[in-house]
RNA sequence: GGCGGCGUAGCCAAGUGGUAAGGCAGGGGACUGCAAAUCCCUUAUUCGGCGGUUCGAUUCCGCCCGCCGCCUCCA
């Protein structure tokens, strides 16, 4: 059974699908008008593993992430960079895409752009007009905020808090301050499309709403997004896809916590953001991973290098795990029980944990365990040259789980076990040749090989067993 | 001002009405020809402060202090 944290609600609830063993999953793409930062990448990687969860439980997952390829930041980037929109868009669509792929995020099964969903959106936002939700005004159309008794129920927030806050802009075209756009005129020289109101462009929430709706129906199981977006952003989505259809939107409501810096949401605004890219030049995007999963995917979490580096670290403590397998293999067998590692109790506890709202940051707690106590056999093992049959094959358990349970997290594990390439069996023959020269005490010879290689950066290790290495 | 969240060891971070996971750093040790790496052990009588409920609270309630977010575009 899987819980999760409901906005709407603000409870932890049990997780039921809306039919069979599937999950409807939309989470909001970028406004594709620059490079990603680290907390487009916290989005991504949070909604990704919520994904595998959900595919390691046996669902089919569903996931559309959209990308916002036409509004004003676009329009003005483009100005800036003296392209068209058009090209703006395919270039930062490029970008992100690489993003994704270099942190292991999964394909999302459709990935539609606003500029492909014309004619849904204007079908949709005809459909609001018909039914008296929507008006035009001077060729923009405005969703009517009061003809939705439950707006502001996401956001908790109440109409008239909301109206009090609201400064009134001159030559406003609204009836009321807190409608919004369902669709913008376009002004002179701004790209558009032709639509029964006026040459212009969807305004931005109504695109989730129509998007969403053609790949996943009238009702999704869950809809996720950085907490920013829950107002406006998805409150009006609510109120337009509830008044057009008159069912609930989405079932579950689930969203991220920001990545902060020095105790401040990394944004664009306050340009204290790190580039996904800038940061994968310096750490490896497994790294990047475990720091972002490291802490609940709901609380903020503290951006540094410093953090970075202990990720790193803490990182380096699992892949060493994980090569531990041919050290043990190596061992003799030794008649009668031992004391076997319980890799089910971990492996129990490491499912209650993701089951429990994706508790990533426990989950993973447990294979650090988990991994003590593996290593505390092995090295007894080692230390004997001996090994029972029971205690060998729950070493070789645990490893399948640790690794097991990382790449159901995203990870890539990439080189960790060792490719199987004429640089691999160079590297062994080395390895073979300068432990032949340690038995006859050349150790200067043997010094300068592990000293060579340690600059081309293959580390070798002198473990009792043998000698093993790995890069660095 | 309205709404929401947070405050757990040097740093990061889980967690529960019954007496504090895990990671990093620090200290000690094992291993080693030397080294590097690795591994093991160890570090909170205590969970921002003050009251209350309770046999018992870090966990529930109230107040206070500090920090953050949303209320405009934002993952």
């Amino acid at each position: 059974m899987i819980k999760l944290t409901d906005t709407l609600t603000e409870k932890k609830v049990e997780f039921k699908p809306l039919e069979g063993k599937a999950v409807k999953m939309y989470v909001c793409g970028p406004t594709v008008y620059d490079h990603a930062h680290i907390g487009h990448a916290r989005s991504a990687v949070v909604f990704d593993v919520i994904r595998r969860w959900f595919e390691y439980r046996g669902y089919k997952v569903i996931f559309v992430r959209n990308y916002t390829d036409i509004d004003d930041k676009i329009i003005k980037r483009a100005k800036e960079e003296g392209i068209p929109w058009y090209e703006v868009a395919e270039k930062y669509i490029a970008s992100y895409e690489e993003d994704m792929k270099a942190l292991n995020v999964k394909e999302p099964t459709y990935k539609p752009r606003v500029s492909e969903h014309i004619r849904e959106i204007i079908e949709m936002i005809d459909g609001l007009i018909e039914k008296g939700y929507a008006y035009e005004s001077e060729g923009d159309v405005y969703f009517s905020v009061e003809k939705f008794p439950e707006y502001g129920k996401l956001s908790k927030r109440k109409t008239e808090e909301l109206l009090a806050g609201v400064r009134i802009e001159p030559g406003e075209k609204k009836r009321n301050p807190l409608d919004f756009a369902l669709w913008k005129k376009s002004k002179e020289g701004e790209p558009g499309w032709e639509s029964p109101w006026s040459y212009g462009r969807p305004g931005w929430h109504i695109e989730c709403s129509a998007m969403s709706m053609k790949y996943l129906g009238e009702t999704m199981d869950i809809h996720g997004g950085g907490l920013d977006l829950i107002f406006p952003h998805h409150e009006n989505e609510i109120a337009q896809s509830e008044a057009y259809t008159g069912k609930t939107f989405a079932r579950y409501w689930v969203h991220n916590g920001f990545v902060m810096v020095n105790r401040e949401k990394m944004s664009k605004s306050l340009g204290n953001f790190f580039t996904v890219k800038e940061i994968l030049e310096k750490f490896s995007p497994d790294v990047l991973r475990l720091f972002l999963l490291s802490t609940h995917y709901r609380s903020p979490i503290d951006f540094s290098i410093e953090r970075l580096e202990e990720a790193k670290r803490s990182f380096e403590r699992l892949t060493n795990f994980l090569r531990i397998r041919e050290v043990i293999e190596g061992l003799e067998i030794l008649e009668g029980e031992g004391s076997p590692v319980n890799v089910g109790a971990f492996r129990k506890e490491f499912e209650e944990a993701m089951d429990d709202d994706f508790n990533t940051a426990r989950a993973l707690g447990a294979l650090f365990e988990l991994i003590r106590e593996a290593n505390l056999l092995k090295d007894r093992a080692l230390k004997e040259g001996k090994i029972t049959k029971a205690e060998k094959f729950s070493l070789l358990e645990a490893l399948d789980l640790v690794e097991g349970a990382l790449k159901t997290l995203g990870f890539r594990l990439e080189g960790e076990r060792g490719e199987k390439g004429i640089e691999d069996e160079l590297i062994k023959l080395l390895i073979e040749v300068r432990g032949e020269l340690r038995k006859k005490k050349e150790f200067a010879l043997a010094d300068l090989i592990r000293d060579r290689l340690k600059e081309l950066g293959i580390a070798l290790e002198d473990l009792p067993t043998g000698t093993v290495y790995k890069r660095i």
